[in-house]
DNA sequence: CAGCATCCGCTTTGATACTG
DNA sequence: CAGTATCAAAGCGGATGCTG
C-alpha cells in the first residue's frame, strides 16, 4: 500500500494493515494460531493466490507475522502472528463489534465458516447469570462444530464438538448467526427452523457485554 | 469497495470502512465534529477530489455520516458523523494505539497537523499523579496550538492555545510527537532542540494508559 | 470559492493457468 | 502443497473543468 505520508499513528497503522485482505488474514491467524498457506486460502474465500502471497510477504516485512519451516516430516511452511501481530486483536474485536449490525444486510450467498463465529463469540459476551452452574452449548452449523462454555461469568468459544453438552443447537448458519449476534429472539429462530435439544435456558445466559 | 461476501462481522465492517481513505475521513470528522468538504480535503493531504467525493457518498449511504446544507448565510454543506459513525471511535483509537510504534519509521517529509496529535492524546493517557493540582500544558508546534489539561487523573487535549499554561512546549513537530507518543525522554527531546518554559514536572504526569 | 464531475496514465486487484 | 506468471478489469492519483 502506498503510504499516506502522515505523521499520525492511525495513518501509520493503516499503512501497514490498511490494504484489502490484510486484516482478514490477521483474523484467520488470530483464530487458527498457526496456519499453512492453504489453510489461509480456505479461510479467505475469493482471495487471489498472488494477493495472499503478496500480503504474507508484506506482513512478514512489517514484523506482524513470521513464517517458519516446519520440521521435515511435515514439509510445509507455517504462518504465525508475532507479538506485534497479536496486538492487533483489539482492533479486530472492535471492528467485529461495530460490524454486527451490518450482518443484517448480508447476501444469501455470503460464505460462512464456523470459526468466524467463534472469534465473535470469544469477545463481547458475558454470562448473564454467573451464579448458576457452568453450562455447555454445542452449536452444529456450518462447516464445523462449535462449543460455547458458559462459566464463572464468562463465555468461552472453542472449535470442535462435545458429547455432553447441556444444549445442542442445530440449524442453518444464518439463523444461528442471527440468534447469537443479530438479536433475534429464540421464538423467531425456532420459527425459522432452528432445532434445540436440551436445556434451552442456557441460551439466555449469553449476553452482549455492555460497551465501555 | 467490493464486498468480501463473508457472513462475518469483521468482514462486513471492512465492506463499509475498509476502503482506502475511508477511516481517515472518519478520523477527521471525529476530531472536527462538523466539517466542510474543503476542511476534509485539507485534513487529508494527497486525497484526490473525486475520491473524497466518492467516499463521502458511500459513507452517507452506509449511514455513517450525514451531509446537511447549512442555513443560507453560510451557503455550504457540512458533513457530520451519525451515531453509527461515532461508534467507530473505539476502532480508530485502537488503530492509533497500535500505530504508535510505526511512527518511528516515518519519513522526514511526512505531513503533520496538530489535531491528529490531539486525537491521539485524547485517548490512552492518564495522569500519573492524580493527587497533584490540575496543570495545563501548551504545545506550540505544527499548524495550530494544542492544550493539554491534566486534572482529576485524566488528560484532556483541546485544540487552541491558552495564556496561562503552567508549561509551554515549543519545537519541531517530530520532536514533540516523539516525546509525547514515541517514548523518548525529556533529555533527548531537549538535546534535539525542544524548548520548555515553565514547570517541567507537568510532563512527567502524562502516562500511557496500561492496556487491558 | 465550495463541491463536485471528467478525463487520463498508472497501480492494484481478481481470475486463471502454470510450476517445483 | 505452496506458491509464481499472466493479463484484463477495477481502482487510484493528479490535473483540469464546470456550476452554484
Amino acid at each position: 500500500m502506498r503510504s499516506y505520508g502522515e505523521l499520525c499513528p492511525i495513518a501509520k497503522a493503516l499503512d501497514v494493515v490498511g490494504d484489502r485482505w490484510t486484516l482478514l488474514i490477521v483474523r484467520e491467524l488470530l483464530i487458527k494460531d498457526a496456519a499453512r498457506y492453504t489453510d489461509l486460502r480456505n479461510g479467505l474465500p475469493g482471495i487471489a493466490t498472488n494477493l495472499l502471497s503478496d500480503r504474507l510477504r508484506q506482513l512478514e516485512e512489517a514484523g506482524v507475522i513470521v513464517s517458519e519451516k516446519a520440521p521435515p516430516p511435515i514439509a510445509t511452511t507455517l504462518f504465525r502472528l508475532t507479538r506485534r501481530g497479536l496486538a492487533l486483536k483489539p482492533i479486530l474485536h472492535e471492528l467485529g463489534t461495530w460490524g454486527v449490525p451490518e450482518l443484517a444486510g448480508g447476501a444469501e450467498t455470503d460464505a460462512f465458516q464456523t470459526h468466524w463465529l467463534a472469534f465473535s463469540m470469544g469477545n463481547g459476551f458475558v454470562d448473564a447469570h454467573p451464579d448458576r452452574p457452568p453450562t455447555t452449548i454445542a452449536i452444529r452449523t456450518g462447516d464445523a462444530p462449535l462449543t460455547l462454555e458458559v462459566a464463572d461469568g464468562r463465555v468461552q468459544a472453542t472449535q470442535g464438538g462435545v458429547d455432553d453438552a447441556d444444549l445442542v443447537v442445530t440449524g442453518d448458519h444464518r439463523i444461528v448467526v442471527d440468534l447469537l449476534l443479530g438479536g433475534i429472539d429464540l421464538d423467531e429462530a425456532v420459527a425459522r427452523g432452528l432445532q434445540l435439544e436440551g436445556n434451552v435456558d442456557a441460551l439466555e445466559r449469553l449476553q452482549p457485554r455492555p460497551r465501555g
